[in-house]
DNA sequence: AGCCGCAAATAAATCTGATCTTTGAGGAGC
DNA sequence: GCTCCTCAAAGATCAGATTTATTTGCGGCT
């Protein structure tokens, strides 16, 4: 009778939907219309909204219901909850706060990647650099991508901060979130990625200002070519 | 039978012993011997186990049973966990850590905030520095600390950035725990309450390069303070 | 006559116990 | 020595009994 898990189908299912809006704050359910409605037992509901609740996304009173929460109580940094949003309708504003966080702390964590890498992770970081040169030449965005995101996952990891990181999962999910939504210009800048050696030489030779400086230009350029590639697709179509 | 709910105290027990590390990373449990230590039955055990599994605590396999997951897969930007950190032996490794990421993502909130905060916020938080004042005069730490907390919590609601509003809770946990950790000088230092005014005039003028500037000498007066009052009490007991 | 407080009814979450499916391990056979 | 099969341990699910909290109605008080 116990079949293949069902649990994360239904996790699944009722996260999308409050994530997407499509149950805003305040909404009511039961766990009854839960089970009735994917035809799962009481026990798999519960279960679901026992992570929800976990989550933040949902509170449970009894007599009440399951009450959807407001989102200035989710638990915004939950991997999941990240997915969710960037593959509803809130994609854009979601990539946007995701950025501006990413261009706080990603400058700090170079600083102190610069004090703590080992020799390892210097060299993976240089090795990234030359690999990401190397597919922007071939103009395989995915190679490239790859590439970028072993950078910043490296660099994160050298900063010696846990937080930091896991917040590596963030930066992949930029990342991806930009070559895959075409946020990305088809050849990428040579500037960009001649900083990006400038953040893995000055972690080299450990040099935290040069670090987080360059980490900061890297960040700036990226802000601002999404933006100029999001106007033009939002306002002006006239790329053809 | 189903009196009050005990699959909190399930969790909240479970999670302490794994972010203490009395179960340390590679430890098997079993649903039955949970439910037989604790008294509970299967369900509670189990929808325990998903929440911890949904933090990254555990992972749950059959044949296996509930195997605790290394720190790297945790989720440790989950308030609850945070929460067992800071209460058990990592207490100092993890507002060491906490403290890290703050200085790396405040000083770039105050500079949005400085962009976006409507007259509300400014004025708030003008209130907040206020209270500051009076209560590091009357030498009332607890009132003090929650004026702090209230002026950065506005700051990064502020921002307009939901993912650095939710950091609010980081933050306070940061504040509060070098007062309760007695990693604060008695009266606060004068120089740094001048700059929360700075940060708040900045905000308020819509000034994002000196709010920013302002706020990372707060942090780094903060940690400074806070390295020079741990070190003379962990090395120089001399204080008496 | 209107309002406040108390108590019964009901709706919903919560817990319990049992059953089923999976899956890893060990042994037999080739 | 390798593959396949059998077996059992452990988790995943299901259906049902129980408790709690909100709601609503009634009675007494102002």
């Amino acid at each position: 009778m116990a079949g293949r898990p069902r649990t994360p189908d239904v996790l699944d299912a009722l996260g999308r939907r409050i994530a997407a809006g499509e149950l805003p704050p305040g909404s009511v359910l039961t766990l009854e219309s839960l089970d009735l409605a994917y035809g799962v037992s009481r026990s798999v509901s519960r279960e679901a909204v026992g992570v929800l609740t976990a989550m933040g996304l949902v509170t449970s009173r009894r007599r009440v219901g399951v009450t959807v929460s407001e989102p200035s109580a989710w638990n915004v940094f939950d991997p999941r909850l990240i997915r969710w949003r960037l593959d509803g309708p809130e994609r854009d504003a979601q990539l946007v706060t995701l950025s501006e966080l990413r261009a706080g702390f990603e400058p700090a964590a170079a600083a102190l990647a610069a004090t703590r890498a080992d020799a390892a992770q210097a060299a993976t970081m240089a090795a990234a650099v030359a690999d990401m040169t190397v597919h922007a030449r071939a103009q395989d965005l995915d190679a490239y991508l790859e590439a970028d995101q072993r950078f910043h996952s490296t660099l994160l990891a050298a900063s010696g901060n846990p937080m930091y990181a896991a917040l590596a999962a963030l930066v992949d999910e930029v990342l991806a979130g930009r070559t895959h939504h075409h946020l990305m210009p088809a050849d990428p800048n040579p500037e960009a990625i001649e900083w990006h050696a400038d953040v893995a030489a000055a972690v080299r030779r450990g040099a935290p200002a040069d670090a987080e400086a360059a980490m900061r230009r890297i960040i700036t350029e990226a802000q601002e070519a999404q933006a100029a590639l999001a106007e033009a697709g939002t306002e002006g179509p006239d790329g053809s």
